[in-house]
This record gives structure tokens, sequence and C-alpha cells, in this order.
RNA sequence: GCUGGCGUAGCUCAGUCGGUAGAGCAGCUGAUUUGUAAUCAGCCGGUCGGGGGUUCAAGUCCCUUCGCCAGCUCCA
């Protein structure tokens, strides 16, 4: 086993790394105070406070200068001081002095090479020479302890390797990351675009895009009634009013937009769907019998995101929750629970996501209702995950206000990962809008709410699935699943005829007939990612065959149309 | 929102010191009738993101605004 194949090892290098590029910078810039640099996933990053600054110029100096240090193998040397001793060797970094006096130990430990020295506790390499291959990747700014009232430091990105191939792979992994993201394909691929007339974060679908969300809903729609849902329709605006009774003007307000004027009654475009479904479920007196109702809802809704936090469709201002609201009885939580987890799991699994991130989110501070509501919340989630066998981390403390939630996340191209599903329960609203049903004992009782959306958004999930299958969707989504071509304009009326067959069979199809080469014509079929191919000359002609190319360039042969025809069908009815 | 970078044809990009904008692909037209990832030729295509300023002269410099990218912060 080398050293690299050990996380640790790795961990230690670029941590090192941090070392060598604060030290490269204190050398070439030395009016600079250092702040902290830790190892992270693929690399490290160290923080500078400077009035000016770095450029990428600058970047390519400081890797000079790192290159320097790392010649001269300075040692890396560990020292322990108390903190008085540290306070004075640190006496001109405030950063550091901060830090020293929060430690709640009497000793600190100091690492020094050549004559850098930095508070840390380390581990370290033995040498800065160990180091072999490294890269600057970037400047950002971020906040002192990541806080936007304290002053914004300059973070330099790097990464490092103990061997120069390791890190052209990490650098080449990165550039195929790149090509599967959602904003370039959604492009390349002609599946969505945003428009700066428009507005940031706003999103049009695209013919193809939406050939794709139509089938999403379409099976969405089937499946929620398959699993006892009704699905409601409610309007994008409401009267302040409405917001004020749901709390969302006290503690969602930033997320909306301003009142508009409707003769002289302020209205305000829906953030969430949930206060609609409320009115909605209170438009009737409810009896026990009728619970649970489960009521779901491609709801469309309009939030305000700060601009800097926008991002292709994964981050929007206006998107589409597949949103339900599930009104039972305490008796019935967990079973409801239950479903939903499952019902989740089945849809993800559906469309291929196997991989993701479970959290369960607990009890924070300033929740509302009562700690056995609670409990008896959290348990039921707890529950639903521990039967369905999921792996969860514990969020402790991260729930909303409301109740305590289950989210599923989602990772994109360049890992980082995205809240999809979600399932909260709510005990606040019913509260607020005093919900009720009549029970059993012919007495009035407040239903739990659920509130969940599997996907998430249509927009969110759109561009997670459009990376997860790297724009190449499975048959049942694709948004051409066959296109006919043919070799010269001789066979055009055969291949005519097989459009019609495909269109007729619910297969969206398409016919190349123009005057080009067959390679030409294959080869934007196979850029478009369209996954079957249908040559069509004619030899087919004479033998109503077509020759099934794959995407991907596997030849099937020449296969009789109606054969092809249930071939494929079946292949979509199986969502492979 | 904050820090930095960016915005040139539908797309990807070039454009020197401030001297009046260019390529490939796409599109259109024509020729070619072709067997599994690019046939050839011609043509069209631009308020250089928007607005303002400096200058004899601005894609280029300055201000402002919108948007995009990376990160921070935020994320019911």
């Amino acid at each position: 086993m080398s050293e690299a194949n050990n996380h640790n090892e790795l961990e230690i290098l670029r941590h090192s790394t941090a070392h060598i590029m604060a030290q490269a910078v204190r050398e070439l810039y030395p009016e600079t105070k250092i702040t902290i640099g830790p190892a992270i996933k693929d690399g490290f990053y160290y923080d500078f406070d400077r009035d000016t600054p770095f450029s990428v110029e600058d970047l390519e100096k400081i890797e000079k200068k790192m290159e320097d240090i790392i010649r001269k193998d300075l040692s890396f040397e560990r020292m322990e001081v108390s903190k008085d001793e540290a306070r004075k060797i640190f006496k001109d970094e405030g950063y550091k002095i901060e830090l020293i006096n929060e430690i709640q130990d009497e000793k600190v430990s100091v690492y020094k090479q050549g004559d850098f020295i930095d508070l840390c506790r380390g581990p370290h390499l033995t040498s800065t020479g160990r180091v072999k291959a490294f890269k600057l990747i970037s400047v950002a700014g971020s906040y002192w302890r990541g806080n936007e009232k304290n002053k914004m430091l300059q973070r330099i990105y790097g990464t490092s390797f103990f061997a120069k191939k390791e890190l052209e792979e990490h650098l080449h992994k990165l550039e195929e990351a790149k090509k599967r993201d959602h904003r370039r394909l959604g492009k390349e691929l002609d599946l969505f675009s945003m428009d700066d007339e428009i507005g940031a974060g706003l999103i049009n679908w695209h013919p193809k895009g939406s050939v794709i969300r139509y089938t999403i809903e379409n099976f969405w729609r089937e499946e929620h009634y398959k699993n006892g849902y009704q699905i409601v329709y409610s309007p994008h605006i409401a009267k302040v009013n409405l917001w004020h009774t749901s709390g969302h003007m006290d503690f969602y307000r930033e997320n909306m937009y301003s009142p508009m004027d409707i003769e002289g009654m302020p209205y305000i475009v829906k953030p969430m769907n949930c206060p609609f479904h409320i009115k909605m479920y209170k438009n009737k007196l409810k009896s026990y019998r009728e619970l649970p109702i489960r009521w779901a809802e491609l709801g469309t809704v309009y939030r305000y995101e700060r601009s800097g936090v926008l991002h292709g469709l994964l981050r929007v201002r206006g998107f589409t929750q597949d949103d339900a609201h599930i009104f039972c009885r305490l008796d019935q939580l967990n079973d409801e629970i239950e479903r939903v987890l499952n019902f989740t799991l089945y849809m993800l699994k559906s469309f291929g996501f196997n991989d993701f991130d479970v959290y369960l989110s607990t009890m924070p501070q300033g929740y509302v209702g009562t700690i056995s509501n609670w409990e008896k919340a959290t348990d039921a989630l707890k529950g639903a995950l521990n039967k369905a066998g999921l792996k969860f981390e514990i969020d402790p403390g991260a729930g909303v206000f409301y109740g305590p939630k289950i989210d599923v996340k989602i990772k994109d191209s360049l890992d980082r990962t995205w809240q999809c599903s979600t399932i909260q329960v709510d005990f606040n609203l019913p509260e607020r809008f005093d919900v009720k049903y009549i029970g059993e004992d012919g007495a009035s009782h407040q239903p739990i709410m659920i509130h969940r959306a599997l996907l998430g958004s249509l927009e969110r999930f759109f561009g997670c699935l459009i990376e997860h299958y790297a724009g190449a969707f499975p048959l049942w989504l694709a948004p051409v699943q066959a296109r006919v071509m043919t070799i010269t304009d001789k066979q055009n009326d055969f291949a005519s005829r097989v459009l019609n067959q495909l269109l007729n069979s619910g297969i969206r199809g398409e016919a190349d007939l123009r005057n080009e080469k067959i390679g030409f014509k294959i080869r934007e079929a196979q850029m478009e990612k369209i996954p079957y191919m249908l040559i069509v000359g004619n030899k087919e002609v004479e033998s109503k065959t077509v020759s099934v190319r794959k995407r991907g360039g596997a030849d099937m042969g020449a296969i009789g149309v109606e054969k092809f025809v249930e071939m494929i069908k079946e292949e979509i009815r199986s969502k492979q």
C-alpha cells in the first residue's frame, strides 16, 4: 500500500501543503495575516487576511515560492509551548491570538518549518520535500469563522498528492465531471435555458426538457393515485393575511417576494403550498374516518434566493415542488411515515438513484409543540428509517422549529450534495389554522400534518437526473427514443412508414431523411444521446426490417419493425 | 448579499499598445444519393450584456447596472 492509498496520510500531506502555502504567502507578502488552513475533501485551503486580494498571477508566484520551500526540504518541527509563550510567538497575528485564547489546555502545539511557525494541532509530514505534486486551484472570499458579520478573508484553495500522476488523474477527473454538469448538458441537449431578460433563477423548459418533465409528472401522478393520494391544484397567489395566519410573514419573509396590489388588497406569490391545502381541508368538516387524507400537488412556488446562491437548475427562484400534505391522527403517524419513506425510495429508485445521503434532523432550539409529540414524531421517523434498513445520520437540533424531518440528499457531478426528498412532521400549522377533525368520541381533535416532497422540486431533480445519466437518459425518459435514418432518399417512404408505426405505438420517434451520409446522421444522433438509431437502406426496405444501432455503438443487426416496436415498448415499460 | 473572476455571431472561442471586429461549428443555398461518429462549395450572421463617462478615436480605460462562474454566507 502506498502512502497515497491511506486517507489519513493524504490529509496530513494536504495539511502540510497548506502550511507550505502559508509560508510562501508570508514570504512574498509579509503584511498578510494568517488564520486557518485545514485539509478538506479534495485538497486544502488557507484563509489569509490581506487588503489586496490575491490575483491569478499571485497564485503562480505563490506556487513558485512553494516549490522553493519544497526543494529546500525543510523539516516540520513540533513544539509544545505554554499559551503565554504562544501569545508571544504570535503577537502580531491577531487571529492566532483569538484561537489561542479559546484553547482549553494549558499548552498548545506549534509547528515550524524554516522561519515559518504556525499554531497547529498537527500532525504533519516529516519535511516539506515529501510533497511531490500540488496545485493551487482558486481564490475566493470567505468570512472569518464563517460568519458574514466578520471580516472577509482571502481563501486560496489547492490540492496535493504524493505522486504527479495522482494529481493529473485528479485534475482529469474534475474535467470529466464538468462534462456532465447539467448546465452544460442542458445547453448541448437543448433541454432548458435561462435568460437575462426573464430574470435570474427562472427556468424555461425547452421541448426536449419538457418531454422529460411530462414523463416524470405522468409517472408521478400514476404512482400517487396508486399510493392512496388525491391530486389537487391551488392558486399561485394569496392575500397577505393568509401568510400572516400561516406564520410565513413572520419567519419566512426574507424568502418571499413583495406583495402586489389587487384592488387595494395586498397579495403574495406563494413560496409554499401548505396553506392552500390546509384551507382545502378546512373547507368541510372532517371525520376521523376520513383520515389519513393525502393531498398531493405539483405546486409551483417562488422564493427569493440571494443572487450568489443561484445555481443552474439546482438552486432557482421559481420551481415546482412535488408536494403533498398528509393529515392524520397520532395513531396513524408511524404507518404514514413508513409509507412515505417507502414511496420515496421507490420513486428515487425508479429514476435510477440508489446512492444518497439520508439525515434525520431532531428538535432544535425554539421548537413549537410538546416534547412528547416531538418524541413520538422523531421515533416514527427513526423507526421508519430503521425498518427500511437505511443508513442515516442524525443531525441533532437541525429540525425545523415545527417538527423533525428526514432529508434525502443526492450528489451532483462535483460531489456537492443537494436536498431532494424531504419528509417533515408539522405540529405548528394545524395549530395556527386550527385544523380539526371529529373523533370517535364526537369531540374535535387536531390532526398531525406531514409535509413531504419525494423528488423535491422538478427543477432540482431534473438537474440531478441530467448529471446522474450524463445526459444519456434511460429509454423511458429519453426525449427522442428512436430515430429512423435513411441511407439515401430512396428509402424515404419506408422510413416514414416506420416512423408512423413508432408514433402510433406511443414511441417518441423521429426520422432523419436529410440528404446526408449515414455516418453524419449517426454522429448527430449519438451526440444527442438518442437511445436507438434505426438505419434503413435498400436491404432493410426489402426485408421490412430496420438495422438497429444502440446509443454507444452496439450493432443489433436487422430486426423486423414489429419486433423492434415490441422490444422497445417492453424496455420503456420496465424503465430500464 | 459578500470576495474574486468573467460577459465578443445561435454555440465554443481569438482580438496586440485605445485606431473602427475574426475563426471553427451551427444556420441558409447549391452540388453530391452516400451503409454505422463530421462530403464539398458559396452565402448569411455582431448596438462586443445594458446604460453612462474619458478620448480625435473604446470590444479594449473608468463608473454604474444586469447576468454568469468559483467560493463564503444562507437554504422550511
